[in-house]
DNA sequence: TTTCATACATGCACGTATGTATGTATATTG
DNA sequence: CAATATACATACATACGTGCATGTATGAAA
C-alpha cells in the first residue's frame, strides 16, 4: 500500500537478500572463479555478512549451484528460447550466437566459461552442473545442425555432435574475447558461425568486387 | 662415459629434476588451474617431495611463471615458427590454427587457457605473464590479417586487432573442445578460421554443385 | 503487547596449503 | 679420503577460509 519500502514482508525480504547475494556471487565467480571466491567478500558486496549467506545457502557449493541455475535460466530466456523460435535451423544457430554476443556484454556472462574451465579436470558437483547444462545445449545444437543439413541450408561436414561442440565452445570464446566491441562483436561472431557450419560468407567473397 | 645413469653430474641431476617438476606442474595447471593446484601433489607426481620443489623454485608463483615460459617456448617452436615460415599471411594463419590443433592433442595444452580464464579479472603476476604472451601473439596475428587484406588473400572486415583477438580466442577454444577427434578437429578448425577471416569455404559453397 | 519465528551478525574451531627451517644423502674439490 | 657444497626429505610455524554455534534485531501472530 504505502509507497515507502519501510514495511516489507519476510518473504519479500528473503527473496531480495537472496537475489542480491546471488548477483554478487555471480560477479565473483565470473571474476575470480570458484576456488578464489571468498564468501566474506560475496556477502559484503551484497550488503550483508556471511551470516546472511549461510542462512540462505547451505554453503559455498550450494551457492555456486544456485548461481549456475540462475545464470542458466536467464540465458535460456534471453538467448536460447528466442533462437529456437526461428523457423530455420541455420537461423536459429545464428540468432543464438548473436543473442549470446549481446548477453556477454554483461559481466555475469563469464560464469559458465570460468566454472567449466576450472572444473574441467575434476569431479565436482558444480562442474557437473555446468557440464550438464552445456551438454544439453550441445545436444540441442547438434539437432539443429542435423536438421539444417537435412533441409539443405547447412552443407555437410563433421559429425553433428562434434560440430555442435565446436560451435558452443566457439561462441563462448568469441563473445568473451570481443565482448562489447559493437558492432564488430556481432560481425565476427556471425562470420565464425558460418565458417564452422560451412556456409558461405554473406558479402561476396569474390575479389572481382569493385573496391 | 659409462652407459649406466648411476654417475650423474649435479647440473644434469638438477636439470632433470627441474624438468620433471615443470612437466608435472604443467599437467597440474592444465587440469586444476592455479588456485586448486597443490604443490605436494605436483612434487609427488614428479617423483619428489615439496622439498625438492622449493629448492628449485622460489614458490608457487615462480613455478607457475616457469611453466608459462616453458609452455610458451614449446608452442613457439612447434606452432608459431612453422606457421610464420609460410609465404602467404593467410597460409600462416591457417597453419598456425592447424598446428595448434595438433599441439592440443597433448594434455599440457590447456595451461594457457586455464590460467588466462582464471586470472582474467585479477591483477596477478601469472595472469600478466599469460596476458602478455597472448597479447604479443594477437599483435602478430593482427599483422598477418592486415597483410593478407593488403595482398587480397583476405577480404576486408572488422579491425585487424579485433579480428586477431577473436582468431586467437577461437583457435584456443576449438582446439580444446574437439581435441583429439581426428580428423574432424582439423577440419572444424580450418572452417572456423576461414569464417572469421571471411574467406569462402574450400568445398564449393554453391548449391549448384552436383549434390 | 507479549510471544514466537525468522533474518541476520559475530566469534570460534577446524582443516588445509603455503612457506621455512632443519636434517640427511649424494656429488664435487682439495 | 677428508671437507664442503648441493640436491633433496622431513618437521614445524603460519595464514586463510570454511562451516557452525551462538547472539541480536526485526517481522508475524496471539
Amino acid at each position: 500500500m504505502s509507497g515507502t519500502v519501510a514495511r516489507r514482508t519476510q518473504a519479500d525480504r528473503r527473496a531480495r537478500t537472496r537475489g542480491a547475494i546471488l548477483a554478487s556471487a555471480a560477479r565473483g565467480l565470473s571474476t575470480y572463479g570458484y576456488a578464489n571466491l571468498v564468501l566474506e567478500q560475496v556477502a559484503r558486496e551484497a550488503g550483508y555478512t556471511r551470516g546472511a549467506l549461510y542462512h540462505l545457502f547451505a554453503g559455498k557449493e550450494e551457492l555456486a549451484l544456485a548461481v549456475v541455475e540462475w545464470v542458466g535460466e536467464t540465458w535460456d530466456a534471453e538467448v536460447r528460447r528466442p533462437a529456437l523460435s526461428e523457423a530455420d535451423p541455420l537461423a536459429s544457430l545464428l540468432t543464438m550466437a548473436r543473442g549470446h554476443t549481446l548477453y556477454c556484454r554483461r559481466d555475469v556472462a563469464r560464469v559458465m566459461l570460468t566454472l567449466r574451465v576450472e572444473f574441467a579436470g575434476q569431479d565436482h558437483p558444480v562442474g557437473r552442473a555446468v557440464g550438464e547444462t552445456i551438454g544439453r545445449l550441445e545436444t540441442e545444437c547438434a539437432g539443429l545442425v542435423a536438421a539444417g543439413r537435412r533441409n539443405g541450408s547447412i552443407p555437410p561436414g563433421p559429425p553433428a555432435r562434434l560440430t555442435a561442440a565446436a560451435f558452443v565452445g566457439m561462441i563462448e570464446a568469441i563473445a568473451i574475447q570481443v565482448a562489447g566491441q559493437a558492432p564488430h562483436d556481432v560481425e565476427l561472431m556471425e562470420r565464425a558461425v558460418r565458417g564452422i557450419l560451412g556456409v558461405a560468407p554473406v558479402v561476396s567473397p569474390s575479389p572481382a568486387t569493385h573496391h
